[in-house]
DNA sequence: GTCGGCTAAATTGTATACAATAAGCCAGCC
DNA sequence: GGCTGGCTTATTGTATACAATTTAGCCGAC
């Protein structure tokens, strides 16, 4: 705990940035209890601003509040995997078609960017770091499609998403396929509408079928592993 | 300030109920400044679950929170209005489909008894009750369709449109159709997802055209206003 | 008469103290 | 030996105290 690990401003939504940004890349686990004066003590700041940012997680989902019982990194169930997935169905593909009617060179640079940045972690091993970009470029076309309100809902799924991923991943070989990303980039370059939705439709799908969503050996295994052994 | 209307439970989420209630049927306007020393004599609770509760509203977009500026009631801009309806245009047809495919004849009374409690609320003259009844008619269809992630988002969405409402309304005609309504729960006890996909969809594109969405007299009239007259 | 800065009041931001609740532990009992 | 009971400790819930910031009003200078 040294002086060069906390020492930053003290708003909650600082903390709550950073703690999001550890969830996200996969450096704190689901299920990882949270002790507020812990966390206070590694950010430099006191109990209320904890509280707070604890709280903001929390309504985002990557956070579980139990009242007395303090707060856990999120565990989502299958049922609420599928649910996430469900939503950015209806959510991304027509949001990305709306994208490509708008979308700039500078927008395209910075999405190719990601994408670059993306396979940059991916072959330096940061796989974490590779997620959360991948992410990001989910985000950056609802950014792109000039729609805040989307744009929050889907930055609130790809961060669960994130935790999903971590509990229910399968298929190791592709991590991020980023050629369903670079497919999005030509179609949103080329303001080709229909490709984008039908791409990010799939590139979905893609996604959800890359997991193991159907038996329940995940989280809700509190009373399965007792009777198990 | 009697003991009569305070004096419930301390915890946040009661209070942010209370002030989410009172925001949903118009008796706080928007704009309305939220001193945190206030709302907490009022509820009869301490600044820190006032916090708490204003801090949870404002990432319903219910209340906009300035730092060091306070707490106010929000006032959403037209380009909000637009974005939360064709974010609830995203969501609500496709969810209202699925639950069609679920309803139940439990579902189809309670439905009933929202539109029976909205039309008698009407006649009532509580016109801020039955816009908050008929924002649970469109919350309570995506409860059927047991999607919770896509409830939520409704939820927030329908809370904000009756923000909207309550800046940008104009058709003072018919206040809420409960016609819209009947129709949908119709569709919803046959079970024809189509034609709840189609209705909803219609619904919404009537809400949003009830709404005088055009110019800019509503919240921005700080500068509008000091140089018109 | 108006503009500028200064002071005081009000309000929010943060930390800490205390109370309440839950979890762990040891002892005693069946 | 295992279980139950109360005690101890750890952690959270809430209130309050203090610091920082904004806001309003006022006085003085130009």
């Amino acid at each position: 705990m040294d002086d060069a690990s906390r020492a930053m401003e003290g708003n909650s939504e600082t903390v709550a940035g950073r703690l999001a940004l550890a969830i996200h890349e996969h450096r704190l686990a689901p299920g990882t209890k949270l002790v507020e004066d812990e966390v206070g003590e590694i950010f430099g700041v006191s109990r209320t601003v904890v509280r707070a940012a604890l709280q903001q997680l929390a309504h985002d989902r990557l956070v579980t509040l139990k009242r007395n019982r303090g707060a856990s990194v999120a565990q989502p169930t299958i049922r609420e995997a599928r649910e996430v997935f469900e939503a950015r169905a209806l959510l991304e593909p027509r949001t990305a078609r709306s994208a490509a009617a708008r979308t700039t060179p500078a927008d395209i640079a910075r999405l190719q960017s990601h994408i670059d940045e993306e396979h940059d972690a991916l072959h330096a091993g940061d796989a974490g770091r590779a997620l959360r970009l991948s992410g990001l470029f989910h985000i950056e076309i609802a950014r792109i499609a000039d729609q805040d309100t989307i744009c929050a809902f889907v930055t609130q799924l790809v961060a669960r998403s994130s935790l999903i991923i971590a509990l229910y991943w399968q298929r190791r070989n592709a991590l991020c396929e980023s050629h369903a990303h670079h497919a999005l980039l030509r179609a949103l370059a080329d303001h080709d509408g229909d490709s984008a939705e039908e791409l990010m439709k799939g590139h979905l799908l893609d996604l959800v079928s890359s997991l193991d969503l159907r038996n329940l050996p995940g989280p809700p295994r509190t009373l399965a592993e007792a009777l198990g052994r």
